[in-house]
DNA sequence: TTAATAGTGTCTTTCAGACAATATTAT
DNA sequence: ATAATATTGTCTGAAAGACACTATTAA
């Protein structure tokens, strides 16, 4: 083709060595209260037999397209078919460090994903396994697959402070302790009941009511919590903040 | 090289068509109380004779370093040497669709870079010409550089609020008048002045004093103005919010 | 003298957070 | 009955925003 011809006559090729491209997802979801990240098990060199971020080549496609088809390829689900039509998707950052693959120069384009609670990922592709891991236990993954979930959880918790982000960790209607859960899971700390419970409520558009509630109350007692959705609001105002932590503002 | 044969010899070859990686570069800076982005005008086809974002091919180096490059590049000026000493540069995002170059496959790793008022550019590289444009003016970009710039002028809007980034856009010393001034230029709003100076200095770690004056009141009369420096905050608490527009919540 | 502007004071409203109270339900 | 939990009420202090006021300086 003469125009990329052209095109890369026009730059020294040997000042220019082969890349590849790559999308990295990092898929959250909150499991019994806990938060959980999809890993897969390697198969095959560089580290192989240890955890990493789902992810693979692009193709002849979007970015955004590349991660849906990565994540559907190991959770087994189809983009648009079951819980994955409310998956929220966006993308994160990008690492492309000389050397952060052993192989090749390999830049990859982060994406973060949060979704609701799904069953257990089959092994999909070229991955020896893969399971919902809790966040605590997802350190010394391959490549620099650990920085990019801290980064990945930097955002989802500042992401829950202004968006209403929560709702799509949750199933289409929900209970506000089922919100205030999620917030406890990614924050590490629990939120106030009443005051969470009033505030949802006070900023527009973050949920609407169903009319309905739940069968009945809680395991152990207490009343049946109402029922609610996710409204239009995309983003909080006034915004949900997180407990100030003094060191973390220097 | 075995390793990389591996590697590549793993997949269909003809699935995996050759990409090139480029940084572009969303450089903002405040002349005359109006925001600029530094763009430069195209010498060759595609796009000939149109206005880009400054950005070229990656390197041996990390996507940081190619940045700071290319902007030392257009610039003129050379990294940790006068004012781009005190540059502030982060990544922004990574757009990769196909199609956004027409001659190839090509993922741009987007930058966004603030700066106090810098001499004009040198035209550099195969650039034809440099300029700082003011944003309003800024439209009809080559490629998909005006979404690029969109996303940049949101990004730098958001982060006003809720970082000390606006010392970035401003001398080592400054009055609260001149950061009033970077607010008003990005946010395209001025902040009442009265207000606008107790918040300032009330927020911990934001400015601090150098004891200093101005030599002499502004241009039409009024009095010295007290000199700042940059304070060690890096996030700001509690935050400086632009006033909420109700359409863009939704 | 006049106009402009830095910096401060004051008041109102909103909101976060602590805490209490009430109502409902599983065991 | 008892314990748990949803939901609402009340109070305090922080903070935003409107507005007024004083002091200082260039022209």
């Amino acid at each position: 083709m003469s125009a990329e011809r052209d095109f890369l006559d026009s730059y020294d090729p040997t000042a220019f060595p082969p890349v590849a491209v790559t999308v990295d997802v990092v898929a959250l979801t909150v499991r019994g209260g806990v938060l959980h990240v999809l890993l897969v098990e390697r198969g095959g060199p560089p580290f192989a037999d240890r955890w990493a971020l789902p992810g693979g080549f692009v193709r002849e496609e979007t970015l955004d397209a590349a991660a849906m088809r990565e994540l559907a390829e190991e959770t087994g689900l189809r983009p648009g078919e079951g819980p994955l039509g409310a998956l929220h998707l966006e993308q994160l950052a990008t690492y492309g460090d000389p050397g952060r693959d052993p192989r090749m120069r390999v830049v990859s384009v982060a994406y973060l994903a949060f979704a609701p609670s799904l069953p257990d990922p089959r092994a999909g592709g070229d991955a020896a396994g893969a399971a919902w891991v809790p966040v605590d236990r997802a350190v010394g993954l391959a490549f620099d697959h650990d920085a990019i979930l801290a980064d990945g959880l930097e955002r989802a918790r500042a992401k829950l402070e202004y968006t209403p982000l929560a709702t799509a960790f949750v199933p289409g209607e929900f209970t506000i302790a089922e919100l205030r859960a999620v917030y406890a899971a990614v924050w590490g700390e629990e939120p106030h009941a009443g005051n969470f419970h009033r505030k949802v409520l006070s900023v527009p558009g973050f949920v609407e009511s169903t009319g309905e509630t739940t069968g009945r109350g809680g395991e152990r007692g207490g009343p049946r919590s109402r029922l609610y959705r996710s409204g239009d609001a995309r983003l909080l105002h006034p915004a949900l903040l997180r407990p100030a932590r003094e060191d973390s503002v220097r």
